[in-house]
DNA sequence: TATTAGCACTCAACGGGGGAGAGTGCTACC
DNA sequence: GGTAGCACTCTCCCCCGTTGAGTGCTAATA
């Protein structure tokens, strides 16, 4: 595309991500200096809608950017904002407690992030801890009921209540804990499935109560009944757009963000890739076709544990949240390779 | 006030609560069979108004109920609807879950209310856990941090992590632990305060460092940081409600909804009474003058642990909602107690 | 005296009509 | 190739008359 024709379509975008109304060809030669008239900007404008880049709600209306348009301008066109002094101290003040209780830590790092985008936005936790298993402990809660703790070597805690069928005494979980332990420690927490654990038990020949039991208990604790989480912060914000003045639209869009595979799967459609951004059409969700997204992962030992996701309207400033959310990802990650190093 | 005038209170406000529009005299003599023509349902209709029950949104529109009006209703005239079948069978299914992770279950709980009500619900966290303490337990995480377990004869847990002001190894944890174990089992939760474990210790005559780390924990574990907590869900449901398709309103209702001390305000604005409805003005906060408020209390002990709160239009169906929670509030704390009965 | 029928009146909601204004596409000229 | 000029298009907005629901009043009725 010719040089001309890419400052003129930069600045559509531009004008319309900042006032939400078609541009007019006065506008462009006017407020971006490209320093011809109105009328040759009107003939690029022509070429560009016919390429698909714009388009035009109706004859006497300005133009508006096409999801095509957007794609354009996020790859080619877009300079990436520097995250400002305050939005930097800002993150490293969110990423500077503790990070022990993931999901509380991640919770309010979530808000951090809306308030820093204006834009609602979401984390998939990891699916399984990462890093090694540092330490099994079992606290026994009720007669069926014990709470399982495991530190990994991220630096992460993870707990559950494990229900058994059976009633089970203070003495047998403490050799049950002994037992797993020795198998466990050290591993790395993703290869702790419960088919590994069973046979490891198996080959190393236990026998009885204790090895049912802890069969039982490992079959708990990775049953996937609790599926990956999510956590969704600052909705609202999306009622600042004009595009969602429509309350059937606001509906479909929070509707959307209040069922956890629908979220989880706009997450995951960033694949492996660092950072991406889909637009529109690209959605993995079509109910919201006039939005956008923007995804990236965080890793834990080099491995993509789980991912942020900033979702606004196509008109969302991509410059801005792309710039912010590169960072943030990356500053996570390197708090969570922090932590680790401190663990080891 | 006279059993006729009753009776077409009693019609103005149904038909609006089921159709959101102005009430006109023909519609309440025909649909509500009180045997008399228009006219004189008019000459009632409009000792109604004078008295401030009903109001006129302009000269030639039908009624619509004011904030006297549904307070009437509510303590005069409405009929609690039974929950149904399907409702009970939906609390008690929400209910049989396991109660130990009590975050988690509210958590699901409230979903469930707001699915039943079809309005956004909200649910307070007990400030403190309730019932005595059975078992504290303390295990190391890092160096300088512990998580603390404790179980409460309600069955409920509470977990915190505790950050020391120092290292500490894990004999010395052992003896604090032991140390606090003798000290606080068997007290009630809500009597564990810090000032109080203090004073215990210093009056036990323990001396030095472990004195010193237990006066730091206990701090720092009934140090009110978190606050109370609340949980929300639902919100979705008000924009199915023609009094919320103004953006602005939601707008305000949504951030009210995200503001953590707002919604404990409405919450516990119900003060000590079984249940209690809120109309327009009479809701702690200002912003939202066209809600209603449902707020009932749950117990454990008999005590006030926390409330379960329905927030709606000011139109919105208080007979259906106060049965449903009144139902929900004692189903609640019946299970909070059989819980406990099993602990003791 | 309470109720009702009749009727004039009021007012929001709806819809058509006519500028105003923004923006375009085309043409002719530089 | 770039530009000025101009006719054209279409939305937006305001105005205004019509419609219809619903009222309040009055006079007749039980």
């Amino acid at each position: 595309m010719d040089e001309r024709k890419k400052r003129v379509l930069n600045a559509i975008i531009e004008d319309y991500i900042a006032n939400a109304e078609p541009v007019g060809s006065r506008a462009v030669a006017k407020k971006y200096g490209l320093g011809v008239s109105p009328a040759t900007i009107r003939n690029e404008m022509s070429d560009l809608e016919e390429e698909g880049y714009i388009e035009q709600p109706h004859t006497s209306a300005g133009r508006v950017p096409s999801d095509k348009g957007y794609r354009f301008y996020v790859d080619n066109l877009m300079e990436k904002a520097r995250p400002t002094e305050e939005e930097v101290k800002a993150i490293k003040d969110a990423l500077s407690g503790s990070v022990v209780e993931f999901d509380e830590f991640l919770r309010g790092f979530c808000n951090v992030i809306s308030r820093l985008t204006s834009y609602p936005s979401m984390i998939a936790l990891p699916e399984q801890g990462r890093g090694k298993l540092v330490k099994l402990q079992m606290v026994p809660v009720h007669e069926r009921q014990v709470l399982v703790i495991m530190l990994a070597s991220t630096g992460i805690l993870r707990h559950k209540i494990v229900d058994l069928p059976f009633d089970i005494d203070e003495g047998e979980i403490i050799r049950l804990e002994e037992e797993l332990n020795r198998l466990a420690l050290g591993m790395d927490m993703q290869e702790l499935s419960y088919d590994f654990l069973q046979k490891k038990l198996y080959e190393l020949g236990m026998r009885e109560r204790i090895l049912e039991q802890s069969v039982e208990v490992l079959r708990k604790l990775f049953h996937p009944q609790d599926g990956r989480k999510v956590i969704i912060n600052g909705a609202t914000n999306m009622l600042a757009h004009p595009e969602f003045r429509d309350i059937e639209k606001l509906k479909t869009l929070f509707e959307l963000l209040e069922t956890e595979g629908k979220v989880q799967k706009l997450l995951d459609a960033g694949g492996e890739e660092n950072l991406s951004v889909a637009i529109g059409e690209e959605l993995a969700d079509s109910q919201i076709r006039d939005c956008s997204m923007v995804t990236a992962n965080y890793f834990i030992n080099g491995q993509r544990a789980g991912s942020i996701g900033v979702l606004g309207p196509t008109r969302m400033s991509y410059s801005h949240t792309v710039a912010l959310l590169e960072y943030i990802a990356k500053e996570l990650t390197a708090v969570l390779d922090k932590n680790k190093k401190e663990i080891e």
